[in-house]
DNA sequence: TCTGGGGTCCTAGGACCC
DNA sequence: TCTGGGGTCCTAGGACCC
């Protein structure tokens, strides 16, 4: 009967947003800072990544650089804090495993937002007013939640959610509510397009659920007409309750200070690599090719401006660190030119593809082939038991001086048991 | 002095082929 | 003036997300 395309008559996809997450993590664990404007930068102390409403309201704006607002941050008592990936992580564990109690159907759509089905319940806005009391309790993390028939409806529903009383449903006929959302704040539809948008005199989340769709399509594509389909109440996309296996794994860093010789380079790819393999494996995954790409600090007019990439396919499949780091020395000493003051070096991994999908090669079990993986699975052991620095390959480096700056971090009380707080 | 990192999807255009 | 017409495959770049 096409109920696929029918449209759901009320509002039960949620999405469940941890407010100000980072910021939100080191008040569990700092409840002094309650009410006080609190930041947290991106790495290398580069950009405000998270701030608290305090903050908001001094002005900052996401992604500032720290360097431009750290006088506003001085004046104003705020408190700043590096990024503390570790305890963040680990925070989204428990408030995902938290809410998972309250619905059938979870997708967990980043660190600090999953969507959840409340088909199953009568009221679905009482149970994501539950949901929210419990997270908080448990976690100590607030969260907001909003609903509507359709993905896009629901982080619509989100942002009002932000304003108000932290739970809003949003239907697709509710004119008042679409009307109040800035066409570029609608999920899908960024500086850009909104820009476009405006030039045909849509402004409103409301205008673009009433344009025709040929004008939608002509401005944004296919990707566009999904939105505008979506903020009418049809279902485009799907809860994707199981992960899809990532297709590309990237490890890259900005320096602390600007690197300029190939050694250097070396070492800092050698240790992207050997992280981006290590992800690899986490996923059981095996890359067909790579690339390895360098770029100096584009925001320096001033100097001299470089950057390039290269890649390469490889005849099997492979997931060895050693192969893949001696790969990408290749490719960056290909790349490399000298007389450059460097920003940044990185990885990516391509094309992956499950291990157990690979193909049999006819080498596959020589001994040479064999005394190889269990070498690689001994030093990941290694790693995984010890820390990185249990196990590394000599590429790496030892006491590498461009590693990255991070000099607000806080302990890492959940996840170290030297950091765990203490009770007194 | 100081400007993050990691993803996805789509499209336009070039290379190549018959 | 006119310069064939499609296909496919690949890649770079643009747009978006958090």
């Amino acid at each position: 009967m096409g109920r696929r395309h029918q449209r759901d008559t009320s509002p039960v996809i949620a999405l469940a947003d941890c407010n100000n997450f980072y910021v939100s993590c080191e008040r569990v664990f700092q409840p002094s800072l309650e009410e006080r404007p609190v930041i947290v930068l991106s790495n290398n102390d580069g950009c405000a990544v998270a701030r608290s409403n305090e903050a908001k309201a001094l002005g900052i704006s996401m992604g500032a650089p720290y360097f431009q607002i750290r006088r506003t941050c001085e004046n104003h008592g705020v408190i700043v804090f590096s990024s503390n990936y570790e305890l963040y992580g680990d925070m989204s564990r428990r408030v995902t495993s938290v809410m998972a109690r309250f619905a059938p159907g979870i997708e967990v759509y980043s660190i600090d937002e999953s969507f959840l089905d409340l088909r199953a319940f009568a009221d679905p806005l009482a149970r994501a007013h539950e949901m929210r009391r419990i997270v908080r309790r448990w976690t100590g993390i607030p969260i907001s939640i909003g609903l509507g028939q359709t993905k896009t409806l629901a982080k619509l529903a989100n942002r009002l959610a932000k304003k108000g009383s932290g739970c809003v449903a949003v239907d697709a006929d509710d004119h008042l509510a679409l009307a109040g959302v800035e066409v570029e704040d609608v999920w899908g539809v960024g500086r850009r397009l909104g820009i476009r948008l405006r030039r045909v005199g849509v402004k409103t989340a409301l205008d673009l659920a009433l344009a025709p769709a040929s004008t939608i399509r002509s401005v944004g594509g296919v990707t566009l007409e999904r939105t505008h389909r979506e903020l009418g109440g049809l279902r485009c996309f799907e809860l994707e309750q199981s992960p899809r296996p990532r297709k590309n794994i990237c490890s890259s860093r900005s320096f602390g200070r600007p690197v300029t010789t190939l050694e250097d380079l070396e070492e800092a790819l050698a240790n992207y690599v050997v992280t981006a393999a290590r992800r690899m494996r986490g996923e059981a995954s095996l890359a067909h090719g790579i690339q390895v790409f360098l770029t100096t600090n584009r925001f320096r007019e001033d100097l001299p401006q470089y950057r390039n990439s290269r890649s390469l396919s490889f005849d099997e499949s492979t997931a060895d660190p050693m192969r893949l780091v001696s790969v990408a020395k290749r490719l960056l000493r290909a790349i490399y030119r000298p007389g450059y003051a460097y920003k940044k070096v990185g990885v990516l991994l391509l094309d992956l593809t499950p291990a157990c999908e690979r193909q049999m090669t006819f080498f596959e079990h020589s001994a040479k082939a064999v005394r190889r993986q269990s070498l690689v699975d001994a030093v990941e052991e290694v790693a995984a038991g010890y820390g990185h620095s249990g196990a590394f390959l000599a590429a790496q480096g030892i006491q590498p001086d461009w590693v990255m700056r991070r000099n607000r971090r806080t302990p890492r009380y959940t996840t170290c048991w030297s950091d765990l707080p203490v009770a007194e």
